[in-house]
DNA sequence: CAATCATCGTTAGCCCCCTAACTGTTTGCC
DNA sequence: GGCAAACAGTTAGGGGGCTAACGATGATTG
């Protein structure tokens, strides 16, 4: 829902069609770039339902999910990996590993206050820092919110076999390396990611 | 960009151990679910830094290709085909194009009209509604623009082998297909689609 | 030590999406 | 004919992104 398409694609024949008039359309390209977008869109909003349903943005669960892997690392995490970012974080962290803005974060971290699900605590040591915390509240609902999740993303692969499934991780893989390439940097592909689920 | 998610997906090692602690998750549809979103976001954002040095969004190019369809097609149309819709477009079937609400799409009619590169005018039969045409800038900017788009989303798809393609494209159709199921309907699967490209 | 520079969180203003309610017009059914 | 229902487009208000700029604090460096 968030992503504004047509809602109907092309069929191939059109495609090829448009390419006569236009040298530069590649029937196959535009048609794997359409059904992406469109997939994508499609799986993000049935999962969207859930979390409209429980009266949570996708942007808040975001935030949620990475204050809570800060949380329960420690507590799964082995001996061996090093702590990882465990213990609370920054706004300007949470904005990181959230892929937005600052100021995008101030206005998740300010409604997810207003409601409970958060604490700004300010840092003792640097006192431009901020400290954020899920409260209990919070951590009550990702329990009970979780699980029906989990089982949501399950149903949107039902229709893939095993082998389907990591065929289309290889070929969404490449299509994400060719994408931070053309952007800019050369992909941050090892980029350290030791994150839990979601 | 309009998608929040995180930054690094987790690793398949994490995701098998959040599993022992919720038996909901499944490793490896989430991995594929996760993928999805973040190669459509990829992808996705590597065109709308197109649109975005043009001037456009990513709503407004949608209304400009349904628009640009119903001029275009006619000419391109051989004896056969049905008409297709061709001539100019109400409001209420522009939103339908795009899958937004009607209020929405006056808020980009409004915008694309301020700009001009469309036009609003009365219907001489039924005085409710409206017709919206392209006008000669739009088609200019079109014509401009859209090789250069044809031309990024191509290159996206670069790495991708023909069959590559098609495998990809028969996976999306499935999840698209099973997603439309979980939202409410049998799938509008064969809803006369007969869309030129975009 | 002081000036400069970087960083943190916030604010202000914009765009785009949504839902809900409203106005005006047509249609349908006594 | 007249009145209710359906429909088209708009408006109002909210959420969630973005950029640009700000005050406050900390780091660097002459």
């Amino acid at each position: 829902m968030p992503l504004l398409l047509l809602k109907d694609l092309p069929r191939y024949e059109c495609l090829l069609k448009s390419a006569k008039e236009f040298p530069d359309l590649d029937p196959s390209a535009a048609e794997a770039y359409l059904h992406l977008l469109r997939a994508g869109d499609d799986a993000f909003g049935v999962s969207q339902r859930n979390l409209d349903a429980h009266g949570i943005s996708q942007g808040r669960f975001c935030v949620l999910m990475l204050l809570w892997r800060s949380v329960h690392l420690s507590a799964t995490e082995l001996a061996g990996a090093k702590p990882c970012g465990d213990g609370p974080r920054t706004p300007a962290e949470l904005a990181e590993g959230a892929n937005v803005t600052r100021a995008t974060m101030t206005g998740l971290i300010d409604t997810l206050e207003r409601d409970g699900f958060v604490k700004r605590e300010p840092d003792p040591v640097d006192r431009r820092m901020l400290s954020v915390r899920l409260t209990a509240k919070a951590e009550r609902f990702l329990h009970d919110f979780l699980p029906g999740h989990f089982r949501t993303t399950a149903r949107i692969m039902t229709t893939l076999s095993e082998s389907e499934r990591k065929t289309l991780v290889r070929l969404l893989t490449k299509i994400s390396t060719q994408a931070a390439e053309m952007v800019g940097g050369p992909a941050p592909v090892a980029a350290e990611p030791c994150l839990t689920a979601f």
